[in-house]
DNA sequence: GAGTTATGTTTATGTCCACAACATTTACTC
DNA sequence: GAGTAAATGTTGTGGACATAAACATAACTC
């Protein structure tokens, strides 16, 4: 009789750990794989078989050699496996196409004039799914991940709260599923971008990270320990932008006092520098390039602020890295000098040594990249339950 | 030929499961055991007799029944096999004699006088247990646990920063093994108490946890995620004292200005209420009968002040239980209302639904347990290499 | 005492992997 | 250019482990 139970676990786990290889570190020949695995060669070439024959991997010749030995064919991740992020913004949905092999196929941005609710969010992604029908029909989409702006209830795929957009306990993976027939996750998107940024970005293999991003509406902030994205109890965590760290009556988006949100803002910034909303994106330039003296002024006191709010993330969670986007990095890059001086004043010195405060790479591609990492997750779990 | 790789390795985790399931929840029958693992019953038998014949597990004859079906022997772990846990405080060396099964058997105190040095307390330590030599021949000791009042390298065995007693970058591990023959591990001590009151005490099965103690000397912290302590890059994370929530001058044991240590101390606490240091174990009784008027006002900012700093932690952790030990057990049960409030006013409304703010078990001798348990772990880890 | 229920025990079977020996293909050396 | 070293792929064998199924055992129920 077939004996099912701890055999198909190892193999699950084997074949797991072989497509996450590939993954994330891209191509490899079986010899590498069957190193970095701690497998027999031979186990590696029955494994590798196994992801070939169920579609989710391929072998092609070797490219320049200038090495001894058997050449060896390369493994690499069939790239017409794919995801679909999703990323419904105050102005603009975006929806990316992103294979397994970590290309971005397509980026879609789908504009509009006021702040969509989530039946609209829905109505303009099957829209776009719709239109996309034949090419997606010569591909494998494997699910749909979306990165949404404020706080999801990550098991239930359900958005709790997302203030910018106006959305309170929507419902979103369910309706979405059955819209597309395809299986759908939900997170935070400053919780994807921290996953993005350890995985693919400047936190790349370091396996305590915390990433913090700076927009238009407010702070965002993900935290990645032992190597995986800290969700707590339900999915909230990461809300570094909400933390106390100042007695002041200014509030931030969740009404709550005194906190890093409140206290650094992008708007403030922008106004000192002379600047609108609408040229947002020169503010990096206008910040480093002799700035007026009030902007100055506002500059210091935000990396003030900054560096007490990084300094208590130092304390609690002992990272390695903190990588900052948006604004944030643009504050960074003005004075970093005065940023390693506020955190260092309120540290524990041996926690805070060896940690680095890093610009996150913040490509847009990213966050796309991070949620269709989501939507990978169950495909990298569990391989073999994928079968065509 | 001998298949040592993946099968052993099978083995090693189904074992080590089975030795956790008896450490965490008691004795049970070999069927209980087998659908806790979902092993099958025939495997679980010869699993069971492993445990047995590597000397780590026995089985005994059913108490009472009461059920139909075949009686089934209990499995009980050994309680030969014990860990000896060490914490050295400022005023006295606790040694604690723990079993496997949960009993603590001996608690020796030796108190000194002043602050003593590492080598003395080493000295004290090998003292004692040249003391017990006899009682610990009987006995299988696995390994020693030490609960450290300060910043621990734990992977290295060192001790960073222990302000209280003076020590900055000593060796810890080593010397003691040096000195024991036994393999010894480090830790600090609120992160050891979070990971007791996680498995034993008042926040048991909670898979995502805080702890605060009040001492003396400071606040301590202790975070468990994902049913495991949080340790951070070198093992520094938990220092929840020392976050920076109020613009203050005040400064704490660390010299960091507004942190939730320098606004919330014991000493202000007592004076307040008129007692002195050595009435400490008075406070909780005299801050709820009718203290005066300028303690309640104390014990109202240093609430405000909590409750920041707990509205932080759940922000960026989104933990399910908050356990207070020491003078916040006070503080806590002084006025539960308010501390509620206080939390409430400062975090997103979804990350806080759910979560509750516990006084801790906080029984001295659950310390201990925790430290035991760090020796356990590689005993728990990895039964089979447990030979005798 | 017959039936029910829960558990322990025995035996046969299947899966997966490691190992070892051999085969293949390249680069390097003289 | 022949021989050697290095790296990898391939094949067959054996072993450890766990499952499944049938049977055995010991309580309870009526």
């Amino acid at each position: 009789m077939a004996s099912r139970g701890t055999a198909e676990e190892v193999r699950r786990a084997n074949l797991s750990a072989v497509l996450r290889l590939l993954y994330v570190n891209g191509p490899s020949s079986r010899a590498v794989l069957a190193r970095a695995t701690g497998r027999n060669r031979s186990t590696m070439a029955s494994l590798v078989a196994d992801l070939v024959e169920l579609g989710l991997a391929e072998e092609r010749d070797p490219a320049a050699l200038g090495v001894a030995g058997r050449p060896s064919p390369v493994v690499h991740v069939r790239p017409e496996v794919v995801a679909i992020a999703v990323n419904p913004e105050i102005d603009a949905l975006t929806l990316g196409l992103v294979g397994l092999d970590g290309t971005v196929r397509r980026v879609i941005r789908h504009a509009y004039d006021r702040i969509p609710s989530v039946a609209e969010v829905l109505s303009i992604t099957s829209a776009v799914l719709a239109g996309m029908e034949v090419e997606l029909a010569a591909l494998r989409v494997v699910g749909i991940g979306v990165a949404v702006p404020g706080q999801v209830q990550t098991a239930e795929g359900v958005v709790r709260n997302a203030p910018h957009l106006g959305w309170r306990d929507e419902p979103f993976a369910a309706p979405l599923t059955e819209l597309s027939g395809l299986p759908v996750a939900l997170a935070n998107d400053a919780a994807l971008g921290a996953w993005a940024e350890h995985r693919f970005g400047s936190g790349r293999g370091q396996d305590h990270l915390v990433y913090l991003n700076g927009g238009a509406s407010g702070i965002g902030g993900g935290v990645i320990i032992a190597g995986a994205l800290l969700g707590g109890t339900s999915g909230y965590a990461g809300e570094i932008g909400h933390i106390r760290i100042a007695s002041s009556p200014a509030l931030d988006s969740a009404g709550i006092a005194g906190t890093l949100e409140s206290l650094v803002t992008r708007a403030e910034l922008l106004a000192a520098l002379g600047l609108d909303e609408s040229s947002a994106d020169r503010l990096a330039t206008a910040l480093l390039h002799t700035p007026p003296q009030p902007a100055l002024a506002v500059a210091h006191r935000q990396l003030a602020h900054l560096g007490s709010a990084i300094a208590a993330v130092i304390n609690i969670l002992n990272p390695q890295v903190i990588a900052l986007g948006g604004f944030l990095a643009a504050l960074l890059a003005f004075d970093p000098d005065l940023l390693d001086r506020e955190v260092a004043a309120a540290t524990l010195a041996p926690s805070r040594e060896g940690v680095r405060i890093v610009p996150a790479d913040l490509s847009d591609r990213l966050l796309l990249v991070g949620a269709a990492g989501l939507a990978f997750e169950p495909l990298l779990r569990d391989p073999a339950s994928f079968a065509r």
